[in-house]
RNA sequence: GGGCGGUUAACUCAGCUGGUAGAGUGUCAUCUUGACGUGGUGAAAGUCGUAGGUUCGAGUCCUAUACCGCCCACCA
């Protein structure tokens, strides 16, 4: 009855079927429950119709931990999962999509288009929950929400009309940056700047009724087509008689005034700057404070508008390559230098950003960025790692309005209204059938739509179903800590935290805890374009998913980039199929019947004491590394304490009892076996669900039928210090004795006595208790005492230990110059040892200065290393004489 | 131009508040012992980037510096 689980591990055999029973049987939803604490993680809401990657199964992972922990602990764990509808990502697949059609978005409509976007997010929409699911994510589905929601969209409406009254959202022509491929504005956030080799060019402007001219330099000669002035520095002797005067723009003709800003480098370039007030940030400052007026030379698509005259309806640029030539032929043009430039891209589609003036709609950033600071200022907001706060307030404090029109149609329509007749701006939820300045009927809404990273925004509470006061909101609000990839502390990190102090007047989360990327085996990160990603899914068909999220958590640090390496996932299987199998022979041995983890007390033996004292340690720090988020090192210990303490030393230990007649010692070593095993699965289980919820389900007497339901708790009189201490004398002298035996090649499978000579008693009565240890593990026949060591002769092995030295006669099998150099080496590791303790115990300041405990450790030191060299050095000197 | 991270065994990385350097993988040797060869046992392998400093004591703190990488930034 208890030896059924199959012989090798095989996680495909249960992983589903374990998901499906958890879910199922509604163990991942949270309950409102007042007489428990909350705990809440809102799930970073991956692309609707995207597909989990490395970067998904290491944050999933990471949340999975923490949320099954604390569920373990008492909590009222929420984890809230859903989708985001990431407008410009998704809009631009679908026009993919109906292009492969022979269908146009103009062709469609909006409301056609609209419907084709439903259509494909209902089509894809449930991939990378699926997937997710497959990784083992015990979130809370029946909580799913989508960023296009009714209620999230009512929220995000909310939100709008609240910073509009406030003022805190404007309309306004501004420079943006513009994406002439996705044909939308977008944030400064989206635009990713890269240094790329291009060219200046130095252009001669002459004056107006002069011979005299004006030399400037640019690197988009093409904008010169609107230029409206030229500046120099008010203070630049150069130019001083020339600033009032007039300049005439080449291949334009136009006349330009030259003004005088400090805006101006002197030191830069000639020292004089073209103004461009329409495509470019500084130019369109400097044309405001001289009233330049506008001029724009650019369509939406790229080209060039009817202003720049003969250049119209060019590609930008094919016009500067032909500006460029036209101001060589016609003498204009001075020189063309080499120049490497910062030239922003677009996140989305790789493509040149064109800053351009044009009407948006911002919001005003600075009266909710310094609420943002002050909490950050005040200790409120822990990053994990501490680092990522100065990205945070450096962010904060250079931050600029915030550009949330897009002009795309798939996403949150703004609540704008604009009546036809007098241009009356009306803000919200419904159309007004009137116009409230002239009330006109005459009435159409905004055709853009809201950057995506609005309503991410309100993920924290919009998902708890703000605006209405939901118990839920009142519940689980705010969220404990958020685990996201630091790449987008600017996109949605810092905007949960200042919308959230807005409307919520509180923080979204204490603690922030950011990963890293995952990277290649060559440290690359992983792309599309570079096919050289890891498909998280075929791992987990290939090795199962703990063996995918240990690989993930372990070896690696909070915020550090990790390379990922099939050996560690290969390593961790192999973990995986260690603990299967010592609990399939935990299992074989346990006699049935009676509940065996409850032992007694008084019945242990000295290795019970110390597996269940050192059980109890691994507890302790393993949840003090998971409350520090220090969350590989806590997986670190278990995984050490399984293989290293359970596997390879206890279940070793205590064979001897298993197989012998003792039924007393016999149960007891089946009820620790049991005990430990069962809080080894629970320490593991939040890293590695699956496995341990498979073995724990085949264990007898469960308090529980689902591992979920505790968490391993410290307990004070389970420690037991003698016992751990005798239980390491006995492993370093078993290691010793096999270390020796090993280095003079003596098989395993030949035994031989073991004489231990001490006069120690407290030593002698460990080894004497320990008799069984030595006899199965260290290849002893039979284990003998002697006060000294006469008559023990040269011929035999000897192991030097603390306190003690043992003998191992094999005479016939010992090559004695051998067991020389093993002796020489020995020496001379001591000696080194006593040297550096030496060094610090005759320095005058360690002994002063340091504290006492170490003082007294050194001490101890030298006393015990002085003996074990004398010891070695005896030997030494019989084995020479005796050659 | 600012800021940050990395530099520790052949490879990939841990090493939290300073007190004799650790793991996994790989390598070598060995073992069909009644859970596991996806295993057991043992071994070899590190001047902790460099130079200073603080300290009785530094991989760990401070200051420089080199190399690699990342982020931010309106010098046209």
């Amino acid at each position: 009855m208890l030896e059924n689980l199959p012989k090798t591990y095989n996680p495909k055999d249960f992983e589903e079927r374990l998901y499906n029973y958890w879910n199922d049987s509604g163990h991942f939803i949270a309950h409102v429950d007042e007489n428990k604490k909350p705990y809440t993680i809102m799930m970073p809401p991956p692309n609707v119709t995207g597909s989990l990657h490395m970067g998904h199964a290491l944050n999933n992972t990471i949340q999975d931990i923490l949320i099954r922990w604390k569920r373990m602990e008492g909590y009222s764990a929420l984890w809230l999962p859903g989708t985001d509808h990431a407008s410009i990502s998704t809009e631009a697949r679908v026009v993919n999509k109906i292009k492969a059609e022979g269908k146009t978005k103009e062709g469609l409509g909006r409301e056609g288009f609209i419907e084709e976007a439903w259509e494909w997010t209902h089509k894809y929409g449930n991939t990378i929950k699926n997937q997710l699911k497959k990784l083992g994510v015990s979130s809370d589905w029946t909580r799913d929400r989508f960023t296009l929601d009714e209620g999230l969209s009512n929220a995000v409406e909310e939100v709008f009309i609240r910073l509009y009254e406030k003022g805190l959202v404007y309309r306004g022509d501004r420079i943006i940056n513009w994406c002439p491929s996705c044909m939308t504005a977008i944030s400064d956030a989206e635009v990713e700047h890269e240094d790329q080799d291009g060219h200046i060019w130095h252009i001669r402007y002459p004056i107006k009724d002069s011979e005299d001219y004006i030399i400037i330099a640019t690197t988009r000669p093409e904008t010169m087509l609107g230029d409206l002035a030229i500046a120099v520095h008010p203070e630049d002797e150069r130019y001083k008689e020339l600033v009032g005067k007039t300049a005439i723009l080449p291949l334009m003709n136009r006349e330009i005034p030259i003004v005088a800003d400090d805006y101006v480098e002197m030191e830069f370039g000639t020292g004089a700057v073209k103004i461009t007030p329409s495509h470019d940030l500084n130019d369109f400052e400097v044309g405001a404070r001289h009233g330049l007026g506008q001029c724009i030379i650019m369509n939406e698509n790229g080209t060039i508008s009817p202003e720049g005259n003969i250049y119209q309806g060019l590609e930008r640029y094919e016009a500067r390559k032909r500006i460029v030539e036209d101001l060589e032929k016609q003498g204009f043009l001075v020189e063309t230098k080499e120049h490497q430039n910062a030239i922003g891209h677009c996140e989305r589609c790789s493509t040149v950003v064109e800053p351009l003036i044009s009407k948006q709609w911002f919001v005003k950033m600075e009266p909710l960025a310094r609420p943002a600071l002050e909490a950050y200022d005040r200790g409120e907001l822990n990053f994990i790692p501490e680092r990522f706060g100065k990205v945070y307030v450096n962010w904060l404090e250079n931050i600029r309005d915030w550009c949330i029109s897009r002009q795309l149609w798939w996403g949150h329509r703004l609540p704008v209204y604009y009546c036809d007749d007098c241009g009356e701006i009306m803000v919200s939820k419904t159309k007004p059938h009137n116009c409230s300045k002239c009330n006109g009927v005459n009435i159409h809404q905004d055709n853009d739509t809201l950057d995506t990273w609005f309503s991410s925004a309100l993920w924290p509470f919009s998902t708890l179903g703000w605006p209405e006061k939901t118990e839920d909101l009142g519940y689980f609000f705010p969220t404990d800590v958020l685990v996201t990839g630091y790449d987008i502390i600017f996109f949605w990190v810092i905007r949960m935290v200042f919308s959230s102090l807005e409307q919520m007047g509180e923080l979204p989360f204490k603690d922030v805890f950011l990963t890293g990327l995952v990277r290649d085996s060559e440290g690359r990160k992983m792309s599309k374009s570079l096919g050289n990603g890891i498909d998280p899914l075929e791992i987990i068909e290939e090795y199962g998913a703990d063996a995918l999220r240990f690989t993930l958590v372990t070896g690696n640090t909070p915020g550090n980039d990790m390379r990922f390496y099939m050996e560690r996932v290969e390593a961790n299987r192999n973990f995986a199929n260690k603990l299967w199998n010592a609990s399939r022979f935990v299992l074989m041995n346990l006699e049935e019947g009676i509940e065996k983890s409850q032992f007694d007390v008084e019945k242990l033996e000295e290795e019970d004491r110390w597996i269940i004292s050192r059980l109890n340690t691994v507890i302790k720090e393993a949840t003090e590394n998971l409350d520090k988020y220090e969350i590989g090192l806590a997986a670190g210990r278990i995984y050490d304490f399984i293989w290293d303490e359970y596997c390879d030393w206890y279940i070793e230990m205590v064979k001897s009892r298993l197989y012998g007649d003792d039924v007393s010692s016999k149960e007891t070593a089946e009820q620790v076996l049991l005990y430990v095993l069962k809080d080894i699965l629970k320490l593991l289980h939040p890293f590695m669900p699956f496995i341990t919820e498979e073995i724990w389900q085949h264990l007898p007497g469960n308090d529980s039928p689902l591992i979920l339901s505790s968490w391993p708790e410290y307990k004070n009189e389970l420690d037991f210090p003698d016992s751990e201490g005798a239980i390491e004398f006995i492993k370093t002298a078993i290691k010793s004795i096999r270390n020796a035996r090993a280095e003079m090649n003596i098989a395993q499978s030949k035994k031989s006595n073991q004489i231990f000579v001490t006069d120690d008693e407290k030593i002698k009565s460990i080894i004497a208790k320990g008799e069984r240890y030595f006899l199965n593990l260290a290849s002893a026949d039979e284990i003998e005492f002697s006060e000294n060591k006469e008559g023990m002769g040269e011929d035999n092995i000897s192991v030097v230990l603390d306190r003690c030295e043992v003998y191992l006669p094999l005479k016939e099998l010992i090559d004695f110059e051998k067991e020389i150099d093993r002796l020489e080496k020995e020496k001379e590791k001591l000696e080194v040892e006593i040297k550096r303790v030496n060094g610090k115990l005759s320095n005058d300041g360690f002994v002063k200065k340091a504290p006492e405990k170490v003082v007294l450790e050194e001490r101890k030191k030298k006393d015990k290393y002085e003996e074990m060299l004398e010891k070695v050095l005896e030997r030494l000197e019989g084995l020479k004489s005796n050659r």
